[in-house]
DNA sequence: GTCTATACTGGGATAGAC
DNA sequence: GTCTATCCCAGTATAGAC
């Protein structure tokens, strides 16, 4: 998963790996910026918990906005690598649609900081970065598979990208509001597998019904 | 809607009415926390917005959480007041579902600051000040809405309380991300009031038929 | 490459005059 | 009831030693 081209074999034990370094900054950011999006997190509390000083983000990514890029491009990459698959395009719409939204569920569960992100962009950054790593192709190819849906007469006419939005935001919501709705289940925990996988079945259900002929 | 207490008939043309001064404050502060929630909302910017100095927000409300808990109760008062109409659990539920959503969605087209603190609520502090104003019992009202439902054969079985989350979801993050996928649509303004009547039609249409047996 | 120390700024909150 | 002035903490960013 490393570039590869840092390859030291004698690198010493000490604490002075400059791709490690990076790498456990990059994962501390995501937490944070999960939590306070780029306005509201912290330089000194990435750097608290990489257990390195804040100089050292300045020194490897310039900025508190450059590490910001940093790490959406990292944590995204997935998604729009994903989307731009050309055999979503082939094959049963109504599979191919509930294939993507599955995964991207799946993605969303297994990082809980990327639904936060989500929604922080929007709200505190206008969508300016997120347009600029590439995320809206992600809408681009949920919409192409709904758009032949409707030709071969398995969906529904619907305004592709109106409806995607809605998909996205069905499945979304309930991670990066979970701690909204969290008191509507007293007694569970609402990213337990179960609650998880309840979620799933109810989204994808409420969707895919939602959009047959 | 006042008090009732303040109602000095000679109150002079000056600027000093309380009252009313208080109420600017609320509206200016109900925009800057829409924009920046509560962590991110600045009080000098709410003073700058109402034409009055910081000193008056703390005389009114003592603290900003004190000015965010009574922007928060006057804001989702509706919400509130609509949903526990005893009338939702009477006549045609698909009916009643629907009117329930169409209302929901209007509001937060109509006031889209409502939708961004709804998400902010969620991601700054953890749902705790939507819970002391009430908030979770507008899911308990769907919830009902969606039981009665199944109970009479109108809605297929579901889990009420996820597929109330997933609902609300496919409605609202239209809105409270309007940032992120105002991209989608170079050329259109996403709250105008055509793209608000379409994305209400489809969010409607894919929630309903999702629901029907 | 990593640290300590610090310059600089912004913003919440309060004291006290009018 | 409203203002000005100010305290003080927190947070970004940088200089410079090692």
């Amino acid at each position: 998963m490393g570039s590869g081209i840092h390859m030291k074999v004698k690198s010493p034990t000490q604490s002075r790996d400059a791709e490690l370094t990076k790498a456990k900054i990059l994962d501390a950011a995501e937490e944070e910026f999960g939590q306070g999006g780029l306005a509201g997190a912290r330089t000194e509390a990435i750097a608290q918990r990489t257990g390195v000083t804040k100089a050292m983000i300045y020194y490897y990514f310039e900025s508190k906005e450059g590490l910001y890029e940093a790490v959406l491009e990292r944590c995204f990459q997935g998604h729009i690598q994903a989307s731009s698959d050309p055999t979503w395009h082939e094959g049963d719409p109504a599979e191919k649609l509930e294939g993507l939204i599955r995964q991207f569920l799946a993605r969303s569960a297994q990082n809980p900081n990327l639904p936060n992100i989500v929604a922080y962009e929007a709200l505190q950054n206008q969508g300016k970065y997120f347009k600029q790593v590439g995320v809206p192709q992600y809408y681009e190819t949920m919409a192409r598979i709904l758009e032949r849906g409707m030709q071969m007469g398995v969906f529904r006419q619907v305004d592709a990208y109106h409806a995607s939005v809605s998909i996205v935001g069905a499945c979304v919501f309930y991670f990066c509001c979970r701690e909204n709705v969290k008191f509507l289940w007293a007694d569970k925990d609402i990213m337990s597998p179960e609650m998880v996988a309840a979620h799933m079945d109810e989204a994808v259900n409420l969707i895919m019904r939602g959009l047959m002929i």
